[in-house]
Order: C-alpha cells, then structure tokens, then sequence
DNA sequence: TTGTAAGCGTTATCAC
DNA sequence: GTGATAACGCTTACAA
C-alpha cells in the first residue's frame, strides 16, 4: 500500500516498490526493453502502477522533456458556431494524436488576443492555431511571439509569412454575387463582417470584383456594417432598408451577419425573399429551417480544422516547410432566399429544401 | 542585450543582470517590498524583463508551487450551441480571475470522458468543470478523479456529492406543457435527448408531472427520440408525424433537437404550428427568425457558467462548503410555434416577434 | 538588501 | 538490468 497522501506519483511508487524512480520511469515511458528491464520488474511496475492509479506529473515531464504536448487555440468567439465547429475539430484531432488544448476566446479584439498569445507562451504550448484579430496591433504582438510553430486559420496575415489555412472567402462571395446576377439583380448590398480582417476584407473584395466585372454598381454606400455580431448585422439591415433605393438583394459576409438581417428584415414586416434577396456565409444546422431557407456560402469546416491541425503537427515535428498556404474551395448551397427577378424564365426555387442541396 | 538562444527566462535575466535567480523572482511576482530590494535594483530588473521579452516559465513555476492556475472544461459537444455559449463564459470568467482552460469535448461517450479526465488530472488542473455523461461508468470513472475540486454543470450526479449549477429542466419542460394544455392541447409527446442524463430526466420527468397532473396521457409511447443531435430530432419526429394518431404538439427537450422536428415536419411537407405544435429548449439567435419563430423554455446560460466558475474558484480557494447544489431559474419564452386549439377564446399569437417578448 | 540551496517530479546520461 | 545523479526553471526558507 502507498501512503495515502497526495496523489501516487512515480516516485512514491519507485519507492514503494524499492526500486529507482529511473527504472519506474523507463517502464512507464514505455522504453522496457530499449532498457532491458527483466520481464519480472516490468510486470511488478505496471501492476502495481495499475492498482494504485498511479498519474505521471505531466508538468514535471513536461519541464524535462521541454514540451507539453498541448497547443494552443485563439479564436474570436467560440459562441460563433463557425468558430465553435472549428474549435470541436480541432480538438478533436488533437486529442487524436494525444495532445490537449489550451483555449483562448480573443474577443475579436487586440488587446484580448495579446494577452492570450502571452499566455500561451507562457504556458509553453507546442504550438498555436489561431484566428487572428487582424490589425496591425495584432500583428506586432504576434511578431514578439518566438519560433513558436504557429498556422493561421480562417483569417491570414499577409504581413507575416505564417503558414495558414483559409477557404476560399473571395472566391465564395463573388460566387453568391453571380448567382444573384444570374437572376436579375442589378443593386447588391453587402453587410461586412470586422474590415481589417483578412476574411472579410477578402469577402468584400469577392463582392466588388464580381460587381465591377458586370459592370454593376460596387461603391462603398453598398457596403454596410462592421463587427459580426448578430446585432450588427440587424443594424446595418436596418438602415439599408431605410434607404430610398433600397437594394434588391443582400450578401451577408457571415453567419450570425445574415440572422441579424433576416430579423431585420421582419421587424420592417418585410419579407426575404419577396422585398429582399439574401445570401449568406456558412453552412448551420438553422440554416435549413429557418424562414425563408437561406441560400448560403459553405465552408469545409471540419476541413479546415484538421488540416490546420495537421499542419501545425507537421511542424512542431520540425517540418520547417516553407510557411504553405493553403486555400480551401467553397460551394453555394441553394435554398430559397434569392428572389428570380427574371421574368418567368425561370420557376422559382422550391419552397423548401431542408436537407441543403439534394 | 541577452543570448539571443532560447526565450529569455528568470534565470538568464538574473545572469544578464548579474543578480540571483531568487532576486529576480522576488521582483517578478510583486514581492519587492515584502523583500525589501531596493528600488534601483528593483528597477534594473523590471526595465530588463520589458526589454527583454522576458516570459517567466510557467511549467517551472507550477511544478514548484502545486498549482497551475488553469482549469479543466470538459462538455459533451462544443459545436451544440448551448455548450459553446457555456464555454465562452467559463473561459472568459476564468481569464479575468487568472486562469486559463483547457478543454475537452467527452462526444457524450463514457470512455472519451474517462479519458478526458485522466488527461486533466495528469495535467494536473486545479479545478475542473464537467457536464457529465452521466452513466454508471462514467459516475465511478469519476469517483476516481481524486479530490480535485469540482463542480458539474448543467447535469448533476445524484449519486456523488459534488457541488452542481443546473437549471431547472423540471420545471422548464412542465412549463412548457402548461403553456400547451392552456392553449387546448391534450395529446402532448417529447423528444427527449440523451436518456439517463440527468437534464434530459429531468425535463422528462417535468413533462410526464405536468401532463398527469392534467390527467392527460404521459405514457412512454409519447416519449421518441434518443440523443441530443439535431439528426435524432428530425429520425423522432417523422417517426411521431406518421403515427396514425399523431399528437397536436412536442415539447423538443433540447436546442438541436427542436431543429430537427422543424426539418421533419418541413420535409414531411406539414407546418408548424397549423399541423403541430412545438416548444423548444434555450433561446438562440436562430431561434426568432426560425419558420415559424419558436417558443421556448430559456435557460439562463451566461448566469450558469459564470456561477459554476465562482464556486469552482470557492472551493479551490479552499473553502470546503458542504456540496453547494444550486438551480437556476428558466422562462418561456412566446414566439409564433404554439397553436390555440381553441375556439377563439384568443387570438393566435403575433406572426413575429424577433426579438422574444418584448 | 541580497545570495545560497533545496526541492517540486520527471527523464537522460553515465556508471556498475 | 538497474541505480545514482544532474538538470529542466522556478520559489522560498535560511543565511549573511
């Protein structure tokens, strides 16, 4: 029996077992026969290692070891169910290849996401995912954090040469504006997410490009908003409806950005899609149901997530790989918040389609 | 100027400086004055740690002083958007008292909680907060958490005296159920989420109160459904929708889940409330500008994680009150998803009321 | 006012 | 095959 005092560590069990906390160690590591342990040792350790509930101090082994096998993840706003299914891949995968995570919600703000990357260092995570707030601040700061293996995700850095994991966000708005065009739209608004953030900025370019290349109006009155918050998104619906020449359709940069116009949308007693056509960002569970189905921008989330995940591995395994790139295709799920302004060439879309494109 | 080799630590500031380590570390952790340095000394370390970048290591640090400042959260799902709402409270709470989180998502299995468990106790946490799965092994798994403090959240273990925060599923499922008897509902199911979790028992055993107390049927026919997932919703209800003698309302005991009846009765080409009505559980941004907006029971989220985090830092702190259980109060909230089945004692409710009751 | 030294619980190196 | 020992970077008696 061990004494009853404190957790069982390997030391108390060396000891109880008369033996050196070196050869416990070297049985528990798993490093038996590297060692060449006796078979009857090994067996003792593991028993009685089994019976007493022995826990290695991983801070300990960790402070030996100089790494923690935990990493690090900054996110602006794990309530955001894109953020929060991110931030369930990667977790996920990380416990899929024994590490742990540490998390940080930044509040979409630098100072927050300073003091989180701070603390990661501190904290000595093997390395970093994040989601970065994005302005120049947050750039700096990041700069001052080390060699520490670090992939963006979702949003990138241009100023840094960090490897990062990004869907396609510009490809994804143009998408949503030609698929507007294509039924007849001619003055389409935007409602943005946080400017300054390289998702955003990219989505805002998506939209414009489109615009321009059809030779449609893209001037900054169209693009309203700012910080992607559902109450933003009401907001900025709000005063684009108030306009005298209110647009016919709308592409919301974000999720809860197109739930925030959608309720906009009814406070006015108006309908999308019959007043206002609606496109928006990210694939939801709600998507499907809510009134009307709402026509959307997905992203391969668990996609992102994992491959983030298994970049960073790669290079907390010493992969110094030139900082790689990658951007992950979109596609545009119709349901039936755009309105076919055409007339009659074309039926309108199915009242309903619960399950997404079929 | 420091070797640039390795992040600057305490002890290689105290070399640069030519002090000792333990000087140094006087200063660092604010015991200046209890020490007595003087000030000059003082502000040569202070000025050479700002310049420095210097990040004091804090594995060292925990090893040394037993505690690391950091909690445990671990939760069945962090993509359900109860849970995700949960974490980022906890995670904010905890920043602003000092501490940081590492998370685990337990997938409602047993085994991945077990695990997620021992993960934190080798961690070595100070504290943990746990929505259990809430089986028998999961119970006895974490009988074998040692006595690290913790609190539960959102489900208790009646068999293990641990201090929880829930809130009252009872009453909010038999809430739900008055609200549809008063409105002349007499043949009222549930689709329950996970059975043998303590919420989803609860909730039950609120709704079967209610309808008996009514002397309306409660009988298990009435209950459908298992797991908390928005697929297990829609499989329960279309099997509900094609019953020969269909009920004229569900009480849906969990957020996802009362998407999933909207996807199945939008599928099966019906609508709610004409065909069936529906309550769900916990306001969500989605849940207003849903067809048609929902009425729902609201648990009070922010309150619970904020709460769970104080006692948790309560009895980290060492104050071994006897196993605080605490309930939180829940609300109805009326949205359009009820019908009045009768004969015009009142007017439905409004078609839309975005913004809950007003 | 500051330094010395022991110790937190591991693991790697060297010795036997 | 196994043990002693040093080191990981920090804090805190105890000395000076």
């Amino acid at each position: 029996m061990l004494d009853a005092h404190g957790p069982p560590s390997l030391k108390s069990l060396a000891a109880a077992l008369g033996l050196s906390a070196a050869t416990v160690s070297r049985v528990l590591s798993g490093q038996a026969e590297r060692y060449r342990i006796s078979r009857a040792t090994r067996d003792r350790i593991l028993a009685q290692a089994a019976s007493s509930g022995l826990v290695v101090n991983h801070l300990a082994r960790s402070l030996r070891l100089q790494r923690t096998l935990s990493i690090g993840l900054v996110i602006p706003d794990i309530s955001n169910p894109f953020f929060a299914m991110l931030a369930r891949e990667v977790e996920r995968s990380a416990r899929r290849h024994g590490y742990s995570v540490l998390i940080a919600d930044s509040e979409e703000d630098p100072a927050v996401e300073a003091q989180a990357l701070a603390l990661m260092q501190q904290r000595h995570v093997d390395g970093l995912i994040l989601a970065p707030v994005g302005t120049p601040a947050a750039v700096a700061s990041l700069s001052a954090l080390g060699a520490r293996p670090c992939v963006l995700i979702d949003r990138l850095l241009p100023e840094l040469a960090l490897p990062a994991i990004t869907s396609d966000h510009r490809a994804g708005a143009a998408l949503a504006v030609a698929h507007l065009i294509e039924r007849g739209h001619t003055r389409i608004a935007c409602v943005q997410g946080s400017p300054g953030t390289f998702a955003n900025d990219e989505r805002v370019a998506g939209w414009r490009g489109a615009l321009s290349e059809a030779r449609l109006p893209a001037g900054p009155e169209l693009v309203v908003g700012g910080g992607y918050s559902i109450d933003a998104g009401r907001r900025a619906a709000r005063a684009l409806l108030q306009r005298a020449e209110r647009p016919t359709a709308v592409v919301a940069l974000g999720n809860l950005l197109a739930l925030g116009v959608l309720q906009a949308v009814h406070e006015a007693r108006l309908a999308v899609p019959a007043d206002l056509s609606l496109i928006g960002f990210d694939d939801q569970p709600w998507a499907s149901v809510v009134d009307p189905p709402l026509t959307l921008i997905e992203q391969p989330i668990e996609q992102l997530g994992r491959e983030a995940l298994a970049l960073l591995l790669e290079r907390i395994g010493g992969d110094a790989a030139p900082a790689a790139r990658r951007t992950l295709p979109v596609r545009l799920i119709e349901r039936a918040s755009v309105r076919d302004l055409r007339s009659g060439d074309r039926p309108l879309p199915p009242a309903r389609s619960p399950q997404g494109t079929p």
